[in-house]
DNA sequence: GGCAATGTCTACCAACTGGTAGAGAATTTT
DNA sequence: AAAATTCTCTACCAGTTGGTAGACATTGCC
């Protein structure tokens, strides 16, 4: 069965491609260059890039729904768990930056399956809009509308994470010590905004 | 002089082409002919395709600083101040979303000219972390390292305004009226993280 | 050993890519 | 009016793109 391995490492390997450079700047021969083998090899298990490229993005998919389970079996409530789930996030972020470059080029709405994403992500979207809302009922998250708060989780955390391109586009390279101060920072925002009303910080 | 009238008008459309699609998607023939021109006109203008590119950076860079500057003459303080350029890049958002479109092309580290980019959004960075700086030093904002907090914000802000991108990926169109909400729920996010420490959520 | 399935290859191809050379209008300068 | 400048065009081109057709090798099965 060395097909089936080929077929994994075409896929990571197009996920790391992806991921880096985006769909179109992203060539076959490029990718089968990389994986010392020739196009037609990649053809051969995916009939075309985009059917391989939905391949990869189910993958990855696949890979996130995993990393939240793994971060929400520990029984955690509230805050803890929301803050389990931002280091799972960062340690991913970390170690696999294609997942979120590829998040990234997936949710550009000219994507070509912007759409596909919409329906790989969703389960995820609604599981944890239902811990959010359950959380707020019984009075460990502050009340607000949990739609929005997932969306603004969401853009506050990839932001975040992938604005890394972004210090080094403005100029220095980002450190270890860097990475952990700016998920305490992180948390510190989302400690803010999520904790309960029990003293509102007053703005006349 | 319909000349430079023409170089103006591949400007636009490019700055909307490349915000939209990606470099690397955007061929010279496809903007020629929703320019109604061939593609040697545009090559007149600009001498390759990568020259265009970096010409529309600077414009769209240019555009920013503007938009910075018109917030941030109004006088105004502390967290007013970051209000007032909230709004405005909001602003920006609703009714040129290719321009946020094109920071995010450019801030990806395999962009082509995610060094240029760097230099010219420098002087903008300089002047946020000053004032940034002068508002902590004043007590109008809470203490922490600003350039990590400029970080911050620019991903909160940027990753909130692009969601609206993921928001149609999860399968609902925005209305005005979420739109409006977001950025309510974004500014209480950021006067909760921003406003200086007189009564400090307690969280055990 | 024969054979069928699986997997990788070579050889092509039409369409498209960014880019060059230079002709022909239109406008401005003299 | 002639000449020079500015601008847009037609005509190409070499390299790359995703994709097809089919030969060749390897494997497991009878």
């Amino acid at each position: 069965m060395a097909g089936s391995d080929t077929r994994r490492r075409i896929l990571d390997t197009a996920l790391a491609a992806f991921g880096r450079d985006g769909y179109a700047a992203t060539s076959l021969d490029a990718l089968a260059a990389e994986l010392g083998v020739r196009k037609q090899t990649i053809l051969y298990w995916f009939p075309s890039k985009l059917d391989l490229f939905e391949a990869v993005v189910d993958d990855a998919a696949e890979g996130l729904a995993d990393a939240f389970d793994d971060a929400a079996t520990g029984g955690l409530t509230g805050l803890d768990q929301v803050q389990a789930i931002v280091d799972r996030v960062f340690r991913l972020a970390v170690h696999r930056p294609e997942v979120l470059g590829l998040v990234r080029e997936v949710t550009r709405p000219e994507s070509p399956t912007a759409s596909r994403l919409g329906a790989r992500i969703r389960p995820l979207y609604d599981r944890a809009r239902d811990f959010l809302m359950r959380e707020m009922e019984a009075g460990r998250l502050r009340r607000s509308d949990p739609a929005m708060l997932l969306l603004s989780l969401y853009s506050a955390v990839v932001g975040m994470v992938t604005e890394l391109e972004v210090q080094r586009a403005v100029g220095f390279e980002p450190t270890l010590r860097s990475t952990v101060l700016r998920r305490r920072e992180l948390m510190r925002f989302l400690r803010a905004a999520l904790a309960p009303e029990s003293t509102a910080p007053a703005t006349p």
